[in-house]
Order: structure tokens, then sequence, then C-alpha cells
DNA sequence: CGAGCCGTTGAGGGGATTCAAGCTCAGTGG
DNA sequence: CCACTGAGCTTGAATCCCCTCAACGGCTCG
């Protein structure tokens, strides 16, 4: 994992970039700041790489920064008591993550780079101080836990129920929304097949299967190892089908 | 749905009850507010009266206000795409509801008392007023929401997979804690089938069958139409055995 | 080249759903 | 008083979907 620094005016500074024209600023967590704002806190905030399948915070460690998701896409895994690992959410562009470290509160997942990934370090010390100066960064804040609730719930209501090939189907779309935030235009990141039984509970033969079957029809067509371009109308009409039967 | 205000001093009100006096505060939104707080708006806060089956709130509706559940169990309901309702999640004794309101946010799901339901009805802008006073209290907020957040993730990721035998036993264990918070001793509210079915995404038969197997096996014992109460050793010992099968 | 990971496919069995019937119980009205 | 009704629960039998176990192919990498 490399960190640097981002110095908005130090341009002498190789990596120098600015907060104020980040591409996802406006729809990420500081994009209620102004320019004053953020010169007084550029300093603290770090750029991060993380490639593929690196892990960005652990389950019970008590973080000390928040991230905001630059590009790519992170999935938060927890292990049940039963022993197996579940897959609860994932993130993309412009995402806000580990915000339990905010309130001293231990991670209750493991966050993991689903594709290499580019996210901003933002100090908890840095959040509280501004918060107490900026009332509406407390409120954004508030909007991005409720977003993080309202997907949850919306994963646990679209993705937990219905046949295997249902699910898969509704997880395909999922993934479609979030390449789209992503800008990678038609082409979807495509999960490995452990990585979907864990999202949508159910083996990786299974996984495979639909996913094969789903090729076979020609609603998804791969254009690589791990992704896919997908044909929504037929994507759409397929669940549909699969609604009245 | 009767509706009285709290007035804390007009010891003439024949309703009158002091929020400083309130058994769940310590526990819920306002416990961090002083006395003086209080004061200044008890005179907006009523108490709220809801008998089993009825609606608090409706999906798609914008609340003017949030609510501190003070007894009871409340269940939110949504419909899926395919037309089937789910549960994602339950609220007990001390949790708050609605927050979405203070985000001008619609509800996304249905709130619905499973009994008798006491709660305190705070408007939105008292909690916007005080909220600007009292830094603590929007500290607060954020762990309501970061509770809500880790139930949903923990519901999802216990309840949605495994056989239905298990799904039920890992119920049966969060009803427990629900009615430990409520203190109704050893008693515990079960669901109708039907909304056993909603929550562990199951059939109202299998959900049956998984009941009166269970009762058989002496885990849960019927003490009232609705109401059960079970041995924690054995659903301990059952859940055990479940995971190593 | 073999080892290992990942994905695919087949065969068989088991658990959940589906369809159907009968049960209890509360409320209603003859 | 009791038949009637409907809602909720239970149970059985047949079906089907998914899991399990197993084998195999493609691919990368030491």
């Amino acid at each position: 994992m490399s960190i640097v620094p981002l110095y908005r005016q130090d341009s002498r500074h190789p990596q120098a970039q600015a907060c104020s024209s980040c591409a996802v600023r406006s729809h990420a967590l500081f994009g209620v700041l102004d320019e004053d704002d953020l010169d007084r806190i550029h300093t603290h905030i770090a750029h991060v790489d993380l490639p593929l399948g690196k892990v960005l915070f652990e389950t019970g460690e008590v973080g000390s920064a928040v991230f905001t998701l630059r590009e790519g896409i992170v999935r938060f895994e927890r292990v049940t008591e039963s022993g197996e690992r579940r897959i609860v959410r994932l993130a993309g562009r412009g995402d806000l993550l580990g915000q339990e470290a905010l309130l001293r509160r231990p991670h209750l997942d493991e966050a993991i780079a689903c594709s290499p990934v580019q996210l901003c370090r933002i100090p908890t010390h840095v959040v509280d101080e501004l918060g107490a100066l900026q009332p509406a960064l407390v409120r954004e804040l508030m909007q991005r836990w409720q977003q993080a609730l309202e997907d949850s719930q919306s994963w646990l209501a679209d993705l937990t129920c219905g046949s295997a090939r249902r699910r898969v189907l509704k997880l395909l779309t999922k993934l479609a929304d979030l390449g789209d935030q992503a800008g990678t235009g038609s082409a979807v990141w495509l999960p490995k097949r452990e990585e979907i039984g864990a999202m949508l509970s159910m083996t990786i033969e299974t996984a495979s299967r639909q996913v094969s079957q789903l090729r076979r029809e020609g609603v998804i067509t791969a254009i690589g190892l791990r992704s896919v371009t997908l044909d929504a109308p037929a994507l759409a009409q397929a669940l549909r089908e699969e609604h009245n039967r």
C-alpha cells in the first residue's frame, strides 16, 4: 500500500494533486467544504493506492481514519459464527469507508479491494475538528450513514431471496450500477465464483452454473478474465420472467 | 393511535410524565441531554400509543418526527420489486425509529407494531435545533445510525444463510435479546409464521415445520398464542450442532 | 512439467417449496 | 347452544431446486 500526502499548493512535490480538483469531491464527503476549509486540511489527507486483493482494514481494528473511495470497488466481508465468509456490502466510487472509526468503534468487517483501488485517507481528528466548525459536514456525514444503511437494507431485500438465478440477475444489475458510477463504460466487473457465493449465499458450483447459463443465453458476454458486458434489456426481461413464475 | 403531550412540570395534567424520569431515557437518544435541555423541549415531545398491527409510518412518506421506542417491538417491512414482503429489521426498547426524517428523506419501509407499543414522538425541528446547541446529541445521533447499520448487517449475515433450521434458531436468539431488553422475563415474542417467513425468506409451511420441530425437541415451549419460553442452553447446543454438520 | 487455483459440468441425494387437506380457535349470527 | 366462517397453524406427499461429491480443463507460475 503506497501512501502519498496530497499537497494542494506545493507544486514542487511530484505527486502534487489538489483536493479542489479531485474528480470525486463533488459527490464525496468533502464536497460540502469550501476552498478555505480545504486549505486547512489538505496536508493531512493522503492518497492511498491498493492493489487487487489487499486489505484496507481488518475486523476488530479501531481505525484512525476514514476513506473516500476514488476509484475501484471494495467489498466488506465478515465471518459468521458458523464460520462462513459473507460479503455484506460493496462500495464504489465516492463512497465513504470505515465511518465507524469516527465513533471509535472497531470495524465490524474486513474491507478488501476487488480491483486496483485509489482512496483518500482522512484522519478521524480532521473530521472531528472540521465537523465542529462546519455543520454542513456533520449533516453530510449523516447522509453517508443513512446511505450505507439504505445500501445494506436494499442488499438484504434484493439479494437474499428468490431463486439462485434471480439473485444472480439482481447482483448483475447492482454491479452494473457500480460500473456506471465508476464510468467503466459497458464493462462490468464480474466477481469470482467464490465471491458471488459469499454475496448471494450459494455454493460456487451454483454460482458458476448460473453465470454460465446467462452467458449461453447472451445476457452477459465475457470480455476479459473478470469482466463482462451485459445486455441490459435482456437482463431486465429475464428478471421480469423470473418474477411471474 | 393516541397522542398525549408530556408535560414535565405541569403536575395538574393527568398524563403528566417527566422525560427526566423516563425509564428508557438513559439508553435512548436524549440520554445525553441535561435537565436544562429537557426543560427546553419537553413540551414538544408527545407520547404515542400504538396497538398491535398498527402502522407507525409508511414507505415513501417524508416524516416530520423521529420516535424513541419505549415499549414493545416494531418491524420494518418493505416490498421488493418481485412483489414479496420482506422484514429487514426489528426494533426494541430504546431504539430510534425513522431517523431518515432528519435528512428529509422518505421512509424506505413501513414500520408496524408487532405488539402494543409505546413511543415518544420527537419532531425533527427539535432535534435540529438542539443538535446545533449540543454537539453531544449529534454524536449520539451518529451512534444511532451506526447501530442501525450494524443491526442491519448482522441481520444480513446471521439470518439469511444456512438451513431453515439454523435461521430459525438464529432468529430465536435475536428475539430473546429483544425480550431481555424489554424485560419480559423469560417470555419471548414469537412472530406469526408468515412474519417468520418474511424475515427468513422461507415459506410459512417451512417456518411452521421448524417451529413445531423445536417445540417437540423442547427447545421452545408455548406459553400463549404468540409467546414462548425458550431453553437457552438447548438452543445454543442446537445451533452448535447445526454448525458442524 | 507438475502444482495449484479457478471455473465448468455431471450425477445423485436432500432439503425446501408446492399443492393440498385438515386442524384449532375466535368471532358471528341463527 | 351450535353451526358457520375465516384466519392462522400443522402435516403429508410429490416435485424441484440447490448442495454435495467428483472429475476434468484451462491457466499461471515456479
